[in-house]
DNA sequence: AGCTAACCGGAACAACGTCCCAGAATGCCC
DNA sequence: GGGCATTCTGGGACGTTGTTCCGGTTAGCT
């Protein structure tokens, strides 16, 4: 048997010298790529700034979604962190919710198309659903369970949804001056507070 | 005044009768298709389910929103005629934007895709923007306006910004069991009152 | 019935995502 | 340093969809 591409175990394989030349060069250009014309710009375009052929990025990245993540990784991997952070911030759980939902909105909001991206059922997405969901939903799920436990906001609120909704918010901006993603998401979290 | 099919240079010719069966046809075939595979259906499907080319379509309803608009025209007349009813039907303002929007919501997301069809930016569904809102649009205002003025909400909401946000929010349920869209408007709404 | 203009259907073109394959680059081993 | 198996590359082929063009057809008027 030949574990040495399923076992984890053993030592990978270093990439040959040209592959990870490509893969840097791929993310570089998608990066940029996004910036200009979104995440849901064409392959060729991409494939074209890194000065590849369309075959490689199917390659290293087999999903558009795997692009997605790896582009943009290290910003959620901080936004993960950051939940924790706040909630031990000294503020009261509400305002850790509050903030944090910020950060996220903000995120979103500043690359263009991905909540689009977010929100859509293709199944070609389904890794960077997966991957937000996993890294994001636990954090935004402890910072409910303690914003309830101080009494602040109803109980009930289902983490998953909450983020789907911010999700659906920030996506229907898409650089219309007349829309306030922020100020509409501030308007859904005001709504989850306990009336007294 | 049912002038309105006569252009004031020229008589307007009533329309062939095989172009008016090939309309009546379109419809109904884009109601169907719209149902079972959502509004952005392939050209193609519509006009095979029509019996009849591809570019008879375009003759007859030169971008898809004209043909989302025919289809839909009826029910968007009735919410829009539904507002002032709800208004004079003797509940607070609020509870008559409440109820509207209910409405809106109901009627957005049994419509597959039409959300968001609403929230895209492509030039090609201009016309379906531009219809939804210069009919709903000073419905919304109006009851907004009205609840400002009888107390229960903060002044200073865009009723454009909200019904985007609304629209948004319905565009995300994709018939996921896990997202209540009229559970999101409602805590949206809720959002919008005056502390007490 | 015959004529004209409106109308029709399918073919053609373009953009895009996806996948395949002949050949080149790489790194190991001698 | 050089041969060779393996990995990797790049461009092109294929399918899908939106859009437009063109020769043939048909409705309606005289």
């Amino acid at each position: 048997m030949n574990d040495d591409e399923r076992n984890p175990e053993r030592a990978a394989r270093p990439k040959r010298a040209d592959a990870r030349r490509n893969e840097k060069a791929l993310l570089e250009a998608a990066a940029a790529v996004f910036v200009s014309s979104g995440v849901e710009a064409p392959i060729r375009d991409i494939a074209a700034k890194a000065g590849v052929g369309t075959a490689t990025i199917y390659r290293h990245f087999p999903t558009r979604a795997d692009l997605i993540v790896a582009v943009y990784r290290h910003q959620v991997e901080a936004l993960a962190e950051a939940g924790p952070a706040l909630l031990a911030g000294g503020e009261t759980p509400h305002a850790a919710l509050r903030q944090w939902i910020d950060l996220f909105v903000d995120f979103l909001v500043t690359k263009h198309g991905l909540a689009a991206v977010l929100q859509s059922d293709d199944p070609c997405f389904d890794p960077l659903h997966a991957y937000f969901l996993d890294r994001l939903l636990p954090v935004c799920t402890r910072l409910l369970d303690a914003a309830v436990a101080s009494g602040e906001i109803r109980s009930g609120q289902d983490a998953y949804e909450l983020m789907r909704g911010v999700g659906s918010l920030c996506a229907g901006a898409g650089g219309n001056p007349r829309y306030d993603a922020r100020h509409l998401v501030g308007l859904l979290i005001a709504g989850l507070r306990r009336p007294h």
